[in-house]
DNA sequence: ACCTGAACACCGTTCAAGT
DNA sequence: ACCTGAACACCGTTCAAGT
């Protein structure tokens, strides 16, 4: 749908435009469907010209990743603040932007949480740290609101954070029926609370 | 270590010979690792020969995650065996196995729950059933101990599932570090029982 | 600085042909 | 039935060269 306009690139944002491409053709195709070939192809260029700004193919996934976690940061951050102020508001609001992301685009949470980048790949870990940067201060909050045990550790929310994505993986591979979600979700927040309520 | 022996291969077992050198490599390299013309190579055939066995490399690979499955459902069902005949004992025995199933094979579990396999590859969604079969006996079991609320349902199960498939996702990736595993893994158990408890 | 074109070594997949 | 060899279209990566 926007492959052939006007080509505004040429020499203006040809990695900006090669990430854009690849978005798609992840959500679309997957990850074995993305070349640096054809995403050349699809913006116009040479098909060495995305070495400029991506040394291998690598790169533009590790590229993809974090952008992945910018934009859930984002969305969970807005979902946050316009969510009411009470904690279990908060964190419903948080954990159902996430379920929602990572359901909505299969593959990329797949890339995003995946084995690849286990070494040398410092800024994928770093945009994942901010991405989920709220979520002790969340914790926190729940304390403070007494809705939660204060002896809760900031670990119970990676647990959750955990459960979270082990949910939509479920779903995304196939393993759970997608209506099942929704069910799955509420269990899973109400399971945390009850499991780290006070007294 | 095992490669050029004495090949007795040739005629007899070519695709058991096949998937477990592609074990190999997909634990010791990784699944882009993976290639069909290298493993005919170092099992001793053309490259052309696996096409008998496997249509293309994603059945190979629809094959390397079901072996996966049996082999996980194998130790599912023998460490619940060996461990005491209670509830939390079962249950803790079960996860234990297969977190450490999960990260001793971290690219082997990321093909398992691969988003790949969506269309047309029931029988790796059947693999994944049996291997977590025993799952509802054991809640009803805890239920019937008195363990766990009677009200409990068959999917706090699956929550439970996918909070360890989780932790073992996030320490694989590099994203929580590998040392705060069975911390994670017993506060998950922790809040499980709590979240589930009767009254 | 940014891009091109040719080149290299490697794939997956297909197919006629051999035993 | 099972395997081979050649062929096709496609990769990722590299590098000298162009503007």
């Amino acid at each position: 749908m926007t492959e052939t306009e006007e080509r505004p690139y040429h020499h203006g944002s040809l990695r900006d435009a090669l990430l854009s491409a690849a978005e798609e053709t992840l959500r679309e195709q997957g990850q074995d469907e993305l070349s640096l070939r054809e995403l050349a192809r699809q913006v116009g260029v040479s098909h060495a010209a995305p070495r400029r700004h991506f040394r291998d193919r690598q790169a533009l996934l590790d590229a993809l990743a974090i952008s992945g976690f910018e934009r859930l940061g984002e969305q969970l951050r807005q979902s946050i603040a316009a969510a009411e102020d009470d904690f279990a508001s908060r964190l419903r609001a948080a954990v159902g932007t996430f379920v929602r992301f990572a359901t909505q685009d299969a593959a990329l949470l797949e890339l995003m949480f995946s084995t690849k980048h286990r070494e040398g790949a410092e800024p994928v870990r770093e945009a994942a740290g901010s991405a989920f940067e709220h979520l002790p201060q969340l914790i926190e909050q729940g304390q403070d609101e007494g809705a939660i045990a204060p002896s809760t550790s900031p670990q119970s929310g990676i647990v959750l954070l955990a459960t979270v994505q082990g949910i939509a993986t479920l779903i995304n591979g196939g393993m759970v029926e997608a209506g099942m979600l929704d069910e799955l979700t509420d269990r899973a927040v109400e399971q945390f609370l009850r499991g780290n309520r006070p007294d």
